[in-house]
DNA sequence: TTAAAAACATACTAATTAGTATGTTTTCTA
DNA sequence: TAGAAAACATACTAATTAGTATGTTTTTAA
């Protein structure tokens, strides 16, 4: 990687956890050169403004440990209630990058940005798209190997269960983490349903 | 009520719809002195700052339209899994004021207020606890007639169904309406589960 | 009816914002 | 190794922001 593609890198790096915390229009420029030690020059020699660095935050950064920490795990699957409900619990109370105070930075993008602007929307609806997909996959998988009831509408229960993640993300905000240990155990009842 | 309390409330009714659609941080003041036909200083007579504001829109335009919607269709319960899905229906599908571009107003501010600022996550969190704690009254309510089973956990299959809601006004503003649908169809699967 | 207080109006300020103009330094390549 | 291009640095600008100072008008109560 050359200097350049280093210093690109280590500002969408080092943005991430300024927007995750602040929320993306609350991050001005100004923070982020603060902290990433870059000047403005630099910056903008990288990104042409603020909502270029703002998807490549997402696309570079945000949607490789994506794919890692919660599409990967649902790859191959045999049973997807044990695989849906280890992903959900390694993300919810494993990772270290996660505070619940401010949830999940795709969710937190998601309810920010994609009312006011398309080429955010548009990204972020890809990369839930295919968390989707991923889980979508493991319940019909699930279904040939006849671990889950066949006559499951596999698109439903995903989205059902995709709307549990954002919202315990969100809930988690005010009720902190204590309510995402009962959000799984209610999880776990309900994958315990699918069968 | 008086003159000044019908422009106080003016204000809140009006300055919620800008908030609700472009957030409460990029609502600026002079959006709202620009939609509410109120100048600046009749808007800082009635609120000493804009979170004065922003605190007054949830207690008393918000929180009313709350226990009207999601409280009060729970109380009295005698079927859980028909007032919730019922509520739940009303809310997602029928209501005019929101759209499922900008999710709902609550669920918003818990997003992007909750972590900033304790005065807001107080107001939320009492916000959301009642709703949590009218549906947990609705659950054993249910569990005395004997029309949901004896042995769940109330408070965790509430906090799993609020999720849920939370979760599906996030991605709904990515997916569209039709997940509202999806969502809820699956909802009252989950809750044919619970007797 | 009058005076005091409540309610509202206008013009301003200081801070912050994204972005640019114009440089200098570093890196690469012929 | 020289010169061109890439990478970075600094100082500025115009717009927007929340909030205030200082008024005028309207309402209320004696």
């Amino acid at each position: 990687m050359s200097k350049a593609d280093n210093t690109r890198m280590s500002i969408l790096k080092k943005a991430l956890p300024l927007v995750y915390k602040n929320g993306y229009q609350a991050t001005s420029i100004d923070d982020i050169i603060a902290t990433t030690q870059v000047t403005k020059g630099a910056l903008y020699y990288h990104f042409k403004n603020k909502d270029e660095m703002g998807l490549a935050i997402i696309k570079y950064v945000m949607y490789p440990s994506m794919q890692n920490m919660l599409v990967k795990p649902l790859l191959d699957s045999q049973s997807p209630q044990k695989e849906i409900y280890q992903m959900m619990e390694k993300v919810l109370m494993d990772d270290n990058f996660f505070d619940s105070k401010y949830g999940c930075p795709a969710v937190n993008l998601i309810d920010e940005m994609a009312p006011l602007n398309k080429d955010f929307a548009n990204v972020l609806t890809k990369l839930f798209k295919e968390w989707k997909k991923a889980m979508v996959d493991c319940l019909n998988a699930g279904k040939k190997a006849n671990t889950v009831k066949a006559d499951l509408n596999s698109e439903q229960v995903a989205i059902f269960i995709l709307s549990g993640y954002s919202g315990i993300r969100n809930l988690g905000k005010i009720l902190g983490k204590s309510s995402y240990t009962e959000y799984l155990k209610e999880l776990k009842n309900y994958l315990m349903t699918l069968n």
